[in-house]
DNA sequence: TACTCATATTCCCATATGTGCATGTGTGCG
DNA sequence: CGCACACATGCACATATGGGAATATGAGTA
């Protein structure tokens, strides 16, 4: 009840569902995300601040970038990654980050907001 | 993305949640919902219509009655149900709904709004 | 110190959401 | 028919929410 519907309320954003699923494979900063999400910086920064408010997400600072993680000590959200994990296929748009998840270094040093509005 | 976060939204809620987990165990009309859940019948109504148009439930007269019950063909809503109820314990005011739900039957006939505004 | 870069935060706004109250609908029964 | 009962829907409103644009912060570097 008090812990479940905030879990459940986070996933429920497709943007920030999206940063979840990304974030339970892989470390990511938040350039990374942007370029692989294809979202503005502010927008990436606020969805993680709700992640750290709910104590879902670890930050840890190397050099110029904040790497974060996956903290997920709730059983519920661990199961419900799980579960869409297992069958990602079944939907596109999250199987399709998961593909460019992989080219995730082309991402850092170079923010969505440059690949958003790109230079003709 | 399509089907994951509308269900994720439903459930998001606490009052809806209250609901599905009550349908989830029995087949319940609506002023059993309002008299198990203390929660106005418009409410209720309106909780079970959203269920509905995602079409979760299946409602069925019976006399003066409708009686629905969780129609859920979708995995994610099980899977979550599922989990859910497999450690209700943790949830205090998820248990006492099942504990209320066993006695029903006190609750038919008599809306929640009775119950609520109790007589002196 | 000044500058750059990655990230965080603030302000603003349109829209969505949950809920209470009142009213509408429809079924069964006198 | 007309009434009572169970349920559905509409209206109104306060609040929450997601997102864009601009700006602030803070670490590293020259």
């Amino acid at each position: 009840m008090n812990t479940l519907t905030p879990i459940l309320k986070l996933l429920s954003d497709i943007s920030r569902l999206r940063v979840i699923l990304l974030l339970s494979k892989a470390e990511l900063c938040v350039c990374e995300l942007c370029g692989i999400l294809e979202m503005p910086q502010p927008k990436i920064s606020k969805i993680l601040s709700k992640l750290r408010d709910l104590d879902l997400v670890t930050d840890q600072r190397q050099e110029r970038f904040v790497f974060y993680s996956l903290n997920s000590q709730d059983a519920l959200l661990n199961h419900i990654v799980g579960f869409i994990i297992s069958d990602i296929e079944a939907h596109p748009q999250l199987a399709l980050d998961q593909l460019r998840l992989a080219k995730k270094e082309q991402y850092i040093d170079q923010c969505a907001l440059d690949t958003l509005h790109e230079k003709p």
